[in-house]
RNA sequence: GCUCUCGUAGCUCAGGGGAUAGAGCAUUGGCCUCCGAAGCCAUGAGCGCAGGUUCGAAUCCUGCCGAGAGCGCCA
């Protein structure tokens, strides 16, 4: 019971009892004390008392052994301020917590998040970092707290442009005239591809003829498509491993493995009577949604030249999460635009009676990454920009700004850090927004070593890092040690370190990393204030005042690292 | 035309029924004989507009204004 809230509430429960068992005690976080008890006002109301009365009343039952102060306050509410001895004792027990008093879930369960899905066979740009990232970070949190994740990558492998991009690779070959045949450069790739394509109707009916072949099994065809598809997905795996991902090849899981089972999707539904025939094309029409002139929205599943649009393997992802990997929480980290779509697809398959509770399907959104204009971000000629390249910049200009602030850190060290301050720059000013919003893409304000960025943050943890390397030996040798919360300062980093478990959870609770990312910029700065205010390594320092200092810089450093850790970021020695 | 998302300080953003709405940048002024000043402390200014629900609304509902996105055969 490291967390103070549920420890609070066990105590308050006792005292709601008296008026109603079973009364829900709200607690929270409050800047007037410790914690606001909040549930007085709706009692009193059912119990057709005078809210005041009820709250002198409610005090009296209230054990106060462990509370310093309790005051009514406004007209429904308790502050209550716990005693300095049971924070100091809450946190002395956090110290020797290997989970840092974060509960596991109590209902472990399947979650399947579907995340990144780039391409295959185009460049992988801007636009695939939010959802990698975010997907990166909600795999992370889940599998901390107990959930079974499984992580796939929906790349986009099948329809109508590969017989394009098949095609173009025959003329490649041609030209080249090798066997062993590289599609290189993805972007000129799939550009020169387009170009052919828009151009010439020659080319444009060979395509047509590929997609036949392809999707009717022929051989030859299937030979050149895993070329794009192997090499595509070795190249992705590349910006993966430089991005710090978990994803890797095994979470692919593209489109093409759906196929097969589009068939018996179709079927199904035309079974269920889900499907109308409209003007050539396989609709399903779920209620509550209407489009253009008012007509019912349709999702065409299958379009009137027999082709499955994508909705059909939405369905199929459905329905295939559900069923073979027994996932009850499907987690869809996809850009904001396809709320509708999803939403119509999950209806159906509600329908369909293919998504029944416990299992469920969740959208994710994120909003666009902006340039300086407010306009999507893309290079001055109009282009988007390549991943690879930003994640270069990043860690170039990360270096830049190590060379700015005389270091002595070189070598191989060196480029670690640098990578891990310009990554983690990256990530944190992608995460610490509120996702479903747009945001600016400013390499100054994500760079930046003050405010609420990576680099800040990492710094704390370095300077903590710094303290614990000057105390030696004495910095592993702090198990038990008794930690004192005399300072206010102290008191409030206690304070901090003990809502961790609370952030982690409202993290999940919402699907929001930036909430996390408010928690741990809350923590370091009431770190720095109590590095500032309260000296650990000082000569006049008594040791137990020290080892109580200590260790709390230790649990911070562990709170801080694992959290940036659970973001997706890391977290240097030095810097 | 219909639908969805978003409008909070000069700027970038938190807060999403609870008291006097918080940070960071930028501004201004203090702190290094002292554990990393990449820091700390202090400083002014704000909920798009109008109704409604409520003891209480930045938060929920309705309308309007503004921005972005989506709406039948691409994914």
């Amino acid at each position: 019971m490291a967390d103070p809230i549920l420890f609070l509430n066990a105590a308050l429960q006792a005292a709601y009892d008296h008026f109603e068992p079973g009364a829900d005690p709200v607690t929270r976080p409050s800047d007037r004390a410790d914690y606001q008890s909040n549930g007085i006002l709706p009692l009193a109301k059912r119990l057709g008392r005078n809210p005041r009365d009820v709250a002198a009343e409610l005090i009296g039952h209230l054990d106060l052994a462990n509370v310093a102060e309790v005051e009514i306050a406004g007209p429904g509410f308790l502050n209550i301020t716990l005693a300095d001895p049971v924070v100091s004792q809450l946190v002395t027990r956090l110290a020797t917590d290997a989970r840092l008093g974060v509960r596991t879930a109590a209902n472990p369960e399947t979650a399947v998040v579907d995340y990144s899905a780039p391409n295959v066979a185009k460049e992988m740009h801007v636009g695939h970092l939010r959802s990698t990232i975010i997907g990166d970070a909600i795999v992370r949190l889940l599998e901390f707290v107990g959930h079974t994740v499984v992580r796939e990558n929906h790349v986009g492998d099948w329809g109508l442009s590969y017989g394009m991009l098949i095609e173009h690779l025959v003329d490649m070959q041609q030209t080249a005239g090798v066997e062993d045949l590289s599609i290189g450069d993805l972007g000129d790739f799939y550009k020169a591809a387009r170009v052919k394509f828009d151009a010439t109707d020659e080319f444009k009916e060979r395509s047509r003829n590929r997609v036949v072949s392809l999707q009717s099994g022929d051989v030859e065809t299937l030979r050149l498509w895993d070329i794009l598809v192997s090499q595509s997905a070795a190249y992705f795996q590349e910006v993966y491993d430089k991005l710090g991902v978990l994803l890797t090849p095994k979470d692919i899981v593209g489109e093409s493995f759906y196929n097969p089972l589009l068939n018996d999707v179709v079927d199904d539904l035309k079974a269920a009577d889900l499907l109308v025939l409209d003007d050539g094309a396989w609709c399903a029409f779920p209620p509550g949604y209407v489009g253009r002139e008012g007509n019912p929205q349709p999702l065409i599943v299958k379009n009137r030249n027999g082709g499955f649009g994508y909705a059909a393997t939405d369905l199929a992802t459905v329905r295939d999460r559900v069923d073979r990997l027994n996932a009850t929480w499907l987690i869809y980290v996809v850009g904001a635009p396809q709320a509708v779509h999803l939403a119509m697809c999950w209806k159906v398959a509600e329908m369909a009676g293919w998504l029944q509770p416990p299992a469920r399907a969740v959208h994710v959104p994120f909003g666009s990454v902006l340039g300086s204009d407010r306009k999507m971000y893309r290079t001055r000629a109009g282009e988007s920009i390549r991943l690879v390249d930003l994640l270069d910049e990043a860690v170039s200009r990360a270096n830049a700004e190590l060379d700015k602030r005389t270091n002595d850190i070189v070598g191989d060290e060196r480029v670690a850090v640098a990578r891990s301050v310009g990554l983690g720059a990256v990530k944190y000013a992608d995460l610490s927004n509120d996702r479903v919003k747009d945001y600016v893409f400013d390499w100054d304000r994500m760079l930046a070593f003050e405010g609420n960025t990576a680099p800040y943050l990492q710094y704390a943890c370095a300077r903590i890092a710094s303290i614990l390397r000057r105390a030696g030996d004495e910095a592993a040798d702090l198990a038990g040690t008794a930690i004192n919360v005399d300072a206010p300062q102290e008191r409030a980093l206690a304070m901090s370190l003990l809502a961790f478990d609370a952030a982690v959870h409202d993290t999940i609770d919402k699907l929001g990393p930036h909430r996390l990312c408010t928690y741990l910029f809350d923590l370091a700065q009431t770190f720095t204030s109590f590095y500032d205010a309260c000296p650990v390594m000082k000569d006049d320092v008594p040791t137990d005042v020290r080892r109580s200092r200590l260790t709390l810089c230790e649990l911070t450093l562990r709170v801080l690292s694992t959290g940036l850790g659970l973001l997706g970021i890391s977290v240097p020695e030095r810097m």
